[in-house]
DNA sequence: AATTCGTGGCT
DNA sequence: TAGCCAAGAAT
């Protein structure tokens, strides 16, 4: 056992966070299926966030078999407005593959990496915390960690500078207690070696920490270099039928929203489609302008609301692709979060 | 190997 | 407030 995670450990058994409703009870060996679902929600997503998502994903899929006998379409419903939905797709498909190709979540990190979704940090994480197998893990909490106790310049994300974090997080993961320290080293990055306002006073490593000697804290790890954005505009149709119903569309399997119901975006295509169903323009500002950002563009949304004017309905072009939403299903889709605010104001502002 | 995947909180 | 960032993986 080095000194840093000796340190480490007595901290947490002290200071470290508990009570999160992932957090094991009993000791090694665990399920791994709560660790995998909480693992998986929690990448690149604060645990705020993920808890509600948490609480209601395991109601409703308890266990490995729960998940794989359920339908996509549930378990994107219920990844709706958490955002990164390949996570979503990948744990279903991960759930059905595990149960045939093993029979359950294999114990094997080479198989359990095999698994869509399941990268190395992730499939160490299950690992050292079920079953107390010797595996590192590097996420956004180590990589800060590490970058500052041993003052690493450069960009975290860029290949060589990872591949010296990992070779650095493999040389501190004891191997007693390794459950515990995967806990601690997220638990120490996350409460006290924060990216804001660190409290280097209260850390157990201030004492051999580099960045601090240094006074470097503040700049470790350094940022992304970043692009300037560019704005994409999009026009979303709030097409409403006679009894109430809105169309829907789902969108493709990848790329932004994979696999979610959307409202249909205008295109020239659509513009044919409404001419031909018989749609009329009612108002083009029923409702302000969403505005929202994504890793790699801006997107400003402009809702146009159309009627059907007559009783009969867009016919459905491809099998799946489309539907009328009525708003007391809203439950059983997989909206993303900008869809569910306007489907919201439209349903209680009518 | 750099980019692409969401969303909400923070400053 | 506009940009930065967070329990990464897939491509």
């Amino acid at each position: 056992m080095t000194p840093f995670a000796t340190r480490l450990l007595a901290w947490y058994d002290a200071h470290g966070r508990s009570g999160l409703p992932w957090q094991p009870t009993t000791p090694a060996p665990r399920d791994p299926y709560p660790i995998w679902v909480s693992e998986i929600m929690l990448q690149q997503t604060q645990v705020a966030t993920v808890i509600p998502y948490f609480e209601r994903f395991m109601a409703r899929f308890p266990t490995l078999q729960a998940l794989a006998e359920a339908p996509l379409d549930a378990v994107l419903a219920h990844w709706g407005g958490l955002g990164y939905y390949a996570r979503g797709r990948n744990l279903h498909k991960a759930a059905r593959q595990a149960l045939t190709e093993h029979g359950g979540l294999p114990r094997e990190i080479d198989a359990l990496q095999a698994l869509p979704g399941i990268g190395r940090s992730t499939a160490g994480a299950i690992l050292a915390v079920a079953y107390r197998q010797h595996h590192a893990i590097l996420d956004g909490n180590v990589k800060r960690v590490l970058c500052r106790f041993h003052a690493i310049d450069g960009w975290p994300g860029q290949t060589a500078i990872a591949q010296r974090l990992w070779a650095l997080a493999e040389s501190h993961t004891p191997v007693e207690r390794v459950d515990a320290y995967t806990q601690a080293i997220m638990d120490l990055g996350a409460t006290l070696c924060r990216r804001n306002r660190p409290e280097c006073t209260a850390c157990p490593q201030q004492g051999e920490c580099r960045a601090l000697a240094e006074g470097r804290v503040a700049q470790l790890p350094n940022p992304k270099p970043r692009k300037s954005l560019p704005e994409r505009e999009a026009t979303l149709l709030i097409i409403e039928r006679e009894d109430g119903g809105l169309l829907l569309e789902q969108r493709p399997p990848s790329g932004i929203w994979g696999g979610l119901w959307s409202l249909p975006e205008l295109t020239q295509e659509s513009e044919a489609f409404c001419r031909a169903a018989g749609l009329e323009l009612l108002d083009q500002t029923p409702l302000a302008p969403l505005r929202h950002t994504f890793s790699h563009f801006h997107l400003a949304i402009q809702p146009l609301h159309l009627r059907v004017r007559e009783a009969k309905a867009p016919p459905i072009m491809e099998p799946g692709t489309r539907l009328w939403y009525k708003p007391d299903t809203i439950n059983q889709l997989g909206l993303p979060s900008p869809i569910r605010t306007i489907l919201d104001r439209l349903t209680t502002n009518p």
